[in-house]
DNA sequence: GAGTGTAGTGTTATAATATAACATAATTTG
DNA sequence: CAAATTATGTTATATTATAACACTACACTC
């Protein structure tokens, strides 16, 4: 049950390393042509440690983008509990932290009074920054 | 403004039929190879179509299966705004009506007091008909 | 109704994302 | 240490999606 503690391989260091050096979620062929000198070779080698350090929690898949990015919930050891901005002009993502959001997902039962396993939301939008560049644009 | 008003092209209706046909999502390429005597021969004709058919909310596109399904709420017109649940065993997507949730997330905003243009969440789980055929399984 | 703009079509080629399959090595774990 | 599990390395290929270009259909207006 303490699959997050266990140490990582080698090759999932490797990944999760170059990851984590990413403020923007990163894809998994660029990935690869960053690893490379560090002798990971092919696809399966960087989507096997993608699979697995997704699996463990330490990093999260961005669905509408196909990309990859560090967890920055420290306790976050699942997957698939995870809630996201994205920004629609400069991709920028960032991890929501929000307890009352968490807490109605987690809790969050359909019609047939199904509960959930997981969930994975996306907001879309612009960000802060992005705003501000485009002062001209019709914001109301 | 009436975009979802504005009658269909004749590949856009192929395409939609075709979705609409289908309790489960389909993938492009399923369709593609389903429609190809209806005189759709290439991949680009199949994904255009799906463009539009998103843009003006007709269908959605389930991120994280990457793959499309008509939309079941009548006054959706747009894209991005959608919730649903996924059954990890069959793969079955259902569209889900909650209006206390649609409502949190149309006016949640984060710390910087961002509001979103849109959104699309998925929970992930096993439906009530997978769960009866396997009891065995941990439930609880 | 000729000119112009926009959306749609058809086609070829190729880019980008992801996995299958197989052989081998390293590491737990009973 | 034997067996089982996990990770690695490699080649080939499957799947998903778009670029680029030529052409057509229709709507609008002047």
């Amino acid at each position: 049950m303490d699959k997050k503690n266990k140490p990582l391989s080698k090759n999932q260091k490797i990944v999760l390393d170059f990851i984590q050096k990413n403020k923007k979620p990163v894809k998994a062929y660029s990935i690869l042509s960053n690893v490379k000198r560090k002798g990971i070779n092919a696809p399966p080698q960087v989507y096997r440690a993608l699979d697995k350090l997704i699996e463990i929690g330490k990093i999260h898949r961005v669905e509408s983008q196909n990309s990859f990015v560090a967890c920055k919930v420290s306790d976050c050891d699942t997957p698939h509990k995870t809630i996201f901005s994205i920004c629609n002009s400069c991709e920028i993502v960032s991890e929501i932290k929000d307890s009352k959001l968490f807490k109605q997902l987690k809790d969050f039962s359909d019609n047939d009074g199904i509960k959930f396993d997981g969930y994975n939301l996306e907001f879309f939008g612009t960000c802060k920054a992005c705003k501000n560049k485009q002062p001209e644009s019709t914001q109301y």
